[in-house]
DNA sequence: GTCTATAGAAAGATAGAC
DNA sequence: GTCTATCTTTCTATAGAC
């Protein structure tokens, strides 16, 4: 079934794009509907052809982040198993990620946001969180023990990190914090990965 | 040096333990003045008498929450060493923490939040941090190898999982992610804690 | 220091022309 | 579907009486 126009699925996604961006950079709360509208190149009165109210479209930018995130990149190349763990952690807990220089892990950049949410919100979140979980924990090697502990530690780990680090003002903390949960998180998800 | 006036500290008191409830539970964002005026059972009028601005109280009720936290009160026990460390992860871990059922600690409640306020937030939620990152750091044995970047890891593992947590939907997937962290985050802390 | 009252600005949502 | 214009509410911050 085509889209019965093409030229509105091209605005919803620009507006979601949008509204993702301007979300993870600056917190539900701060970001207007015009801003949103405005970045998505249309005036505000057009929202809300799009979507019914700002909460509806908050749970509609968290899966779209999802789907802009490293981790989605990653599965697109031929990247597997433990080279593609190490590779998400590298890119993940580093600084450009902090500094939301690529499009940036909802769940690391919106936690406490969203928790003061609504219910669709949320669900939204807790859906992209399961779905980590879920690919973290098969990716691991079979015989792993404690598999889906390990990636639940280690996900929360490195969202952790990173929500943290973007909370600090000191750079020299934001260095070490990132680095130590690099190096304890590798050594969580089995020494000999690479 | 005694108080100039013995009443006013009493409401200045009064006010940050409320901001503080009242931006765990719900966000900056979220929450009047008004609010928390009602709260510490005073009018809004007279909240310009003890800050300066919102930002300013914010900042100020991140070192409040941080002092009626569950590691200040543990430290006023003689739990010391490895007790100290693992009844504080118990604490930490648990749901009735991610409810608020008791004072919560703003390094998991603000994570997000603190990251989109300026700059005087910022430095008071920093401090809190590199505090805790000290009091694990030195508890820990001093020949435990790695000392500080436990410590580092170990925290962001623990307040991602509680900022996390609250984020979720799923109550199964919270009570998962909570014991994840404690069973993963007590094997970093060295295997013979207790 | 605390109160009531209000100024002044901002933002979510809607109406109606094109 | 997108635009401009506006309704309506809410909130920070201030003024002035007590």
């Amino acid at each position: 079934m085509p889209w019965p126009n093409e030229q509105k699925g091209r605005s919803r996604e620009r507006i979601l794009q949008s509204a993702f961006d301007l979300f993870a950079a600056r917190g539900y709360d701060k970001v207007t509907i015009s801003e949103v509208m405005r970045e998505a190149q249309m005036t505000h009165g057009a929202f809300y052809n799009h979507f019914g109210s700002k909460q509806e479209l908050y749970a509609e930018a968290i899966g779209a982040g999802a789907r802009a995130s490293a981790l989605a990149k990653l599965q697109q190349t031929e990247a597997r198993g433990a080279e593609l763990l190490t590779e998400f952690m590298r890119i993940y807990l580093n600084e450009a990620h902090v500094r939301q220089e690529h499009s940036p892990c909802p769940l690391a950049f919106l936690a406490t946001d969203v928790a003061n949410g609504e219910g669709e919100v949320r669900g939204a979140y807790t859906q992209v969180f399961k779905r980590l979980i879920s690919i973290m924990s098969r990716t691991l090697p079979a015989d792993t023990p404690r598999r889906r502990e390990r990636a639940l530690a280690v996900s929360a780990m490195m969202i952790g990190g990173v929500a943290v680090a973007r909370a600090l003002d000191d750079e020299r903390t934001v260095k070490a914090l990132l680095h130590a949960c690099q190096v304890m998180g590798e050594g969580l998800l089995g020494e000999g990965l690479t």
